[in-house]
DNA sequence: TCAAATGATTTTGT
DNA sequence: ACAAAATCATTTGA
């Protein structure tokens, strides 16, 4: 990727700042060599001056030899040759006047180090980047740190998408941009160590012709760094923004939408039908759900929202689903019903609703809607006359059963949401018309006048005095 | 290919 | 914070 502009960049601006030095060189140099032109890529002139004016041909000799460090500087230095002229030069007998000449010109000029940068504090944004890509899971430690990074962006999404045929899709996508990120990033350490070393020795060479405090180095080196991470920075931004899109497009439980299985809905449905006066799941009963489905929790918050919904939207649309589901719960209601009024019995011979006993063989039938239409035949008699302070007193007494007043043997399955169930079914078929008689009670689907679920405020529990005797709250379910 | 169904998200109200 | 309502995006079945 742009790896090696950065690397061009970084070499470029490194370039510079040993440009700055040239110059400085340059220009001192120019004040004393004005006039001289003497052109590289010479030997070394004669140690002394020819004729005997002192002065001026010890300054034409300085001239020279600051002219020939001038030239080495400029020239490549791979040159055999230029070694040569280099150790020359080193070996000069006035190189150490020279030398100390320019420490003192440096001293003067306070060119040393100035502020000496402190220690770079954090950069936020840096810290931003490399926290996300912990979290995210391609920097940290090595492997299994996925699993976890995908769980927390798992959460993050709103907790759905659970883990699937999908998530090792993303995993293994995410692995990739884990590896492509190493592996760069290693490339990078590399290099800034190669180049780090680099200047070191050039740096360390040069200190034999021009002072370089070791404070000079540190800084060149700090500078070097400072280049690399701000590569290193865009690395870890395009990483970041890379996760990004994959998790947009792999986690997106939107997009990825999958219908719950057949089972799953059928659980749900079961309760969302068997609790139909106040159907809101406690959180216990909404993990058993999600349990039971193998979906999350929130997914279980979600169907029932959506199910609330679409079903006061349009109970016509429902009803016949309710029927089914209704039925099969009051098939149910009857099995546990017939073994907890026989655990009873045994118990306590006058235990109330003996009436309600039934025989596992009565509902073998093949079909929900025969079912449903023998439950409805049962509740409304033969002849067909469904007389509804019947049915009530009936519910009453069936509530009786699972009343806190009750102290006999357990009874077995949720009798309340079979109550409930069963108040459905018969609603369905004859007592449906007898609702507009005024009894709220019997009005199918625990619907209220405004349109609310009769105690939608506390979906556990909590009975208002103010429902009538057929209202459930469930929730105890099992 | 299309509409219906459906799971999830967003907006709104409390 | 939670639920209703609206909406979105996908799956499914004809």
């Amino acid at each position: 990727m742009s790896f090696s502009i950065c690397v061009a960049q970084c070499t470029d601006s490194l370039a510079s700042t040993m440009d700055d030095q040239a110059r400085i060189m340059q220009s001192i140099g120019g004040v004393s060599l004005a006039g001289h032109s003497v052109q590289g890529g010479m030997p070394l002139p004669p140690p002394h001056g020819h004729d005997g004016t002192d002065g001026d041909g010890r300054k034409q000799d300085i001239g020279d030899i600051l002219h020939q460090i001038m030239t080495i500087t400029d020239q490549s230095l791979d040159e055999a040759q230029a070694k040569n002229r280099k150790h020359g030069l080193n070996c000069h007998r006035m190189k150490p006047a020279l030398f100390s000449v320019l420490c003192e010109i440096k001293e003067k000029t306070g060119l040393s180090i100035r502020g000496a940068q402190e220690e770079d504090p954090p950069d936020p944004q840096l810290m931003r980047l490399d926290n996300m890509l912990l979290a995210e899971g391609v920097a940290g430690p090595e492997k299994g740190g996925g699993s976890a990074a995908a769980a927390a962006a798992a959460a993050a999404s709103g907790g759905a998408a659970d883990n699937s045929i999908e998530h090792s899709d993303y995993r293994a996508k995410l692995t990739q941009i884990r590896q492509i990120y190493h592996t760069e990033l290693e490339k990078y350490e590399q290099a800034c160590n190669e180049f780090t070393t680099h200047v070191m020795n050039l740096l360390r060479e040069q200190s034999r012709t021009r002072p370089i405090s070791p404070k000079e180095i540190e800084r060149m080196v700090g500078i070097i760094h400072r280049k690399f991470s701000s590569i290193q920075m865009q690395l870890k931004q395009s990483t970041c923004e890379a996760v990004m899109i994959l998790r947009s497009r792999f986690l997106d439980a939107r997009r990825k939408r999958r219908n719950f299985s057949k089972q799953a809905t059928e659980i749900l449905n079961e309760y969302f039908y068997s609790h139909l006066s106040n159907p809101y799941p406690s959180e216990e009963a909404k993990e058993e759900l999600a349990k039971k489905c193998s979906i999350t929790v929130s997914q279980v918050s979600n169907w029932f929202g959506n199910k609330r919904i679409r079903y006061k939207k349009n109970i016509g649309k429902f009803q016949e689903e309710a029927n089914l589901y209704a039925a099969k719960t009051a098939v149910n209601a009857a099995h546990a019903a017939a073994a907890a009024v026989q655990n009873s019995q045994a118990n306590s011979p006058t235990t109330p609703n003996s009436g309600f006993q039934m025989k596992d063989e009565e509902f073998q039938l093949d079909s929900a809607e025969s079912k449903n239409t023998l439950l409805s035949n049962m509740f409304t008699g033969s002849s067909g006359s469904f007389s509804l302070p019947n049915t009530g007193d009936m519910f009453l007494s069936m509530q009786s059963l699972n009343g806190d007043s009750y102290q006999g043997a357990q009874v077995g399955a949720n009798v309340q949401s079979q109550v409930d169930t069963l108040r459905h079914v018969i609603s369905q078929t004859a007592g449906y018309n007898d609702a507009l008689a005024g009894n709220t009670m019997y009005s199918p689907h625990g619907l209220n006048a405004n349109g609310g679920w009769q105690d939608a405020t506390t979906p556990s529990s909590v009975i208002s005095p103010t429902e009538g005797p057929g209202s459930v709250h469930s929730d105890t379910s099992n």
